[in-house]
DNA sequence: GAGGAAGCCATTTTT
DNA sequence: TGGCTTCCTC
């Protein structure tokens, strides 16, 4: 959008009205302009959804009559919210600061925090993240004494997860099944849990969203509040929902029926943590007269382009129809290079965007460049490459910054220095840097306070008294020592927060043990520094905002009857911080980074992005390369289990193609060396769905796994595919043979049987298989080393490859035929 | 309580 | 392959 063109100040309705008319189409039009009553917007990828959410928000409160404050807006992440918020800003020309715009979670807490003392918190209750999690559920397993193969903390934190999700509480949970013994202790686990939490006065993630639905569910005054004064909710990505978001749309949405949600079946890719596509489908059977509008017009990507991901997306069942369109040129055709592997594959990819940014009419910059891939694990191939040749490049996921040891660890003095009772945090950094404190003095100490109902703080500064801890009472008085001293500073409130942080960073040892071991040559510890000094400049952020906030604020105040503007009042209440004291600051800096996994990190400067296509979702560039288009990893061998899960992959390929505006590049390899295990896969079955007439083929056919029968051409003798690369690409010089250390001409002739195994299913000549594909059949029974007899109950054939499906002895597990430590019985 | 060796296991991610 | 956990020894 044009900035400069959107001065509304100066706008009045008709001049504003004239603009809408200028940049929106007639589809859009209506979409923004509809005002009461339920509205479905189906918005194809590209078609300007963002741009319809926004003008509609201003539409509302510039024509309707509706104040900012009586509109929520939910977004999918954080840095979402921010940009509607700008964006909306800029259409209204005066601060919508009144308008709630926010994530499921910011905004639920916000309600939350208002009302703890109804479902049974503290106001101050403090919010557990991931990490925290998991120490508590690992905690609880290691109580009870659980060490089954079965209960790993991921696998229990996600059925914890996914329970919340469908609003199961552990008492609901303990009725749905009653003899398996794995289910009972998921139950139990689940039970000590959130009575963890609860005697913490906190909650985890899930449980935000979950107490707000119990909140409105069980207080018809405080349900009637919001009910009255949200006259218009809009949800965004509404694709991606789970089922107690939906239920909160329900509630919120009651009196008025005036919910929006925007959103596209063909882009739900967050099964996995339990969004429900259904919620999309079943739109006009849960809000009665509901109005549907399709965006199908495209404004990002050419023709061909469109064209592949309509045709890959169409192989789906049961969606919503609709065909979207352009108005764009025919454009450039999709390239598909196969390599020979994944050097070959990084190099390719390296090459081309020197090619794109180096060209001489009209290079593409490489911010405008993305490369996306299935799994991070790809990342890694790619770095070596781009560095090789000069090009600039961000990777993004992963790690997180927020999810840092050094920074998970300063954020754990932070929480100790302003809460007595932070068992968690305290437990994190008592020991940390080494102060001789372990494991079991940190149990004992935490018994104590249990027993005698003390905060753990102070059964650690009263240590001495404690025979138990008569050992290391020492070491704990030095620890005790440093927080005291931080807190006097903090309750002192003579210097600012980014002082303090800094001085916390010194006290506490955390910079001395780094740079002790930047000088003992550890390579890690620079970039760990770096990463303490970047959350000091996130603190220098965090102050100046609030600065800002609690100014504006102010200026409201003054300028508004607080009784007439409706929510004005209360919101004035609930803002992070009421002042700029030490104390309020750390309060509001540690909620935010509670809620806020990247403090929406700096766009990087004109760099080649690289992340998967699940963090891709909404960006777009000039530019895409898809990598490891090969069946097992894209889609991902746990997809062949159901077809649900297939169509999700499904999708996610057409999010992939569809960030591409003009050129798009996929390739696959034919040998990969990933988790150490050199793998022959076929090219990926998405690959065939895109017609020939869109594609431009390089070093290989995409069709030669399916129809070819015995290799003839592609995987003959000869490394047409290297001759093509080494070619075509100046200035590159062909790889060298190190780079075909994994690919021996035996591998080659072995990548041959595989062939026709999808239609005869029975192949075998790969020679990662431990078991004879051949040999294999339902009803035959192994020993596994760890799990005893087990019985095939069902096989799939999977590249050359087998899941299968056995039952031990009542218990079902699934294992790669080809790594699967099984022998015959 | 610390540190090293051995074993284990690998999607996707936001809040 | 490599990052993380667990086990074992000092």
């Amino acid at each position: 959008m044009n900035k400069s063109e959107i001065q509304s100040e100066i706008l009045n309705k008709a001049e504003l009205r004239e603009l809408f008319t200028d940049d929106l189409n007639q589809i859009q039009k209506e979409a923004v302009l509809h005002e009461n009553g339920p509205l479905l917007i189906l918005a194809g990828a590209g078609s300007g959804k963002t741009r319809v959410i926004t003008y509609r928000i201003a539409y509302l409160v510039k024509f309707c009559n509706i104040w900012p404050s009586e509109i929520l807006a939910i977004t999918f992440t954080n840095k979402a919210a921010n940009e509607m918020k700008e964006r909306v800003e800029q259409l209204l020309g005066f601060n919508s600061r009144g308008i709630w715009i926010g994530t499921f979670h910011s905004m639920m807490l916000r309600i939350l925090r208002q009302h703890a003392d109804r479902i049974g918190f503290e106001a101050n209750f403090t919010i557990l993240n991931t990490d925290d999690q998991q120490r508590l559920i690992k905690e609880i397993m290691t109580e009870l004494k659980i060490n089954d193969d079965l209960l790993n903390l991921r696998y229990v934190q996600n059925r914890i997860s996914s329970a919340k999700n469908q609003m199961q509480t552990w008492q609901e949970l303990e009725q749905e099944s009653g003899y398996d013994n794995l289910h009972k202790q998921i139950v139990e686990i689940y039970r000590l849990y959130q009575a963890a939490l609860k005697r913490g006065n906190s909650m985890d993630f899930d449980d935000i969203l979950v107490y707000a639905v119990e909140l409105l569910q069980q207080n018809a005054d405080v349900l009637d509040a919001y009910q009255t004064r949200f006259k218009h909710i809009l949800v965004d990505e509404y694709q991606d929902t789970n089922h107690v978001q939906y239920l909160l749309v329900k509630l919120l949405s009651g009196k008025y029926k005036n919910v929006c949600v925007v959103g596209d079946d063909d882009q739900s890719i967050y099964s996995f943590r339990g969004a429900n596509i259904e919620n999309i489908l079943n739109f006009e059977k849960d809000f009665k007269d509901s109005k549907v509008i399709k965006l199908e017009q495209n404004y990002r990507s050419t023709q061909t382009i469109l064209a592949a991901a309509n045709s890959v997306i169409k192989q789906n069942a049961g969606r919503k129809s609709k065909r979207l369109w352009t108005e764009k040129v025919k454009g450039d055709p999709i390239n598909f290079y196969l390599a020979e592997n994944q050097y070959e594959e990084a190099r390719y990819v390296a090459t081309e965007i020197r090619r794109l940014t180096k060209r001489g009419k009209d290079p593409i910059p490489a911010g405008n460049i993305g490369i996306l891939y299935r799994v991070n694990a790809l990342s890694r191939n790619l770095e070596f490459a781009l560095r090789e040749q000069g090009i600039k490049y961000n990777i993004y996921g992963g790690l997180r910054f927020y999810d840092r040891k050094e920074i998970r660890d300063f954020l754990a003095y932070l929480r100790v220095i302003f809460s007595d009772n932070d068992e968690l945090a305290i437990a994190r950094i008592i020991n940390v840097p080494r102060r001789g404190i372990g494991d079991l003095t940190i149990e004992r100490s935490r018994n104590i306070a249990h027993r005698e109902n003390l905060p753990l703080m102070q059964v650690l500064a009263n240590a001495d008294q404690f025979p138990e801890l008569s050992r290391t009472a020492n070491n704990i008085r030095q620890f005790v020592q440093i927080i005291a001293e931080l807190r006097t500073i903090m309750l002192d409130n003579q210097i600012s927060f980014p002082e303090f942080a800094r001085i916390i960073q010194e006290k506490s040892g955390l910079l001395q043990e780094l740079i002790e071991q930047k000088e003992g040559g550890q390579e890690q510890a620079i970039s760990r520094i770096e990463n303490l000094q970047e959350i000091l400049s996130d603190t220098i952020e965090f102050t100046e905002r609030t600065k800002q906030e609690i100014e504006q604020f102010k200026l409201l105040d003054e300028n508004f009857d607080q009784a007439e503007v409706p929510g004005l009042a209360q919101d004035n209440m609930d803002i992070y911080c009421q002042d700029l004291s030490l104390y309020s600051l750390m309060k509001g800096f540690l909620e935010q980074t509670a809620l806020f996994s990247d403090l929406d990190q700096e766009e990087a400067e004109n760099t080649v992005r690289l992340m998967a296509i699940h963090s891709a979702k909404g960006l777009e560039f000039d530019a895409v390369f898809l990598i490891g288009m090969e069946e097992g990893l894209f889609p991902g061998y746990r997809s062949f289990e159901t077809p649900e899960q297939m169509e999700e992959e499904r999708r996610l390929a057409y999010v992939g193609i569809t960030r591409a505006r003009r050129f798009l590049h996929m390739t696959a390899t034919r040998s990969r060396l990933l988790y150490g295990q050199t793998k022959y896969n076929l090219v990926s079955r998405f690959m065939s769905e895109i017609p020939d007439e869109y594609i431009r083929e390089i070093g290989g056919s995409r069709q030669s796994n399916f129809d070819n029968k015995f290799g003839a051409g592609n995987f003959g003798g000869d490394d047409s595919g290297v001759r093509v690369f080494g070619g075509s690409y100046s200035g590159t010089s062909i790889p060298d043979k190190s780079s075909y250390s994994n690919h021996s001409p035996g591998g080659k002739s072995k990548i041959l049987g595989s062939f026709g195994l999808r239609d005869k299913q029975q192949a075998n000549l790969n020679k990662n298989t431990k078991l004879n594909l051949s040999d294999i059949s339902i009803g035959q029974s192994f020993k596994h080393k760890k799990f005893g007899i087990g019985i095939i109950e069902k096989i799939d054939y999977v590249a050359s490859d087998a899941i299968l499906t056995l039952n031990f002895n009542g218990r079902i597990k699934r294992m790669m035929a080809s790594s699967a430590p099984l022998e015959k019985n």
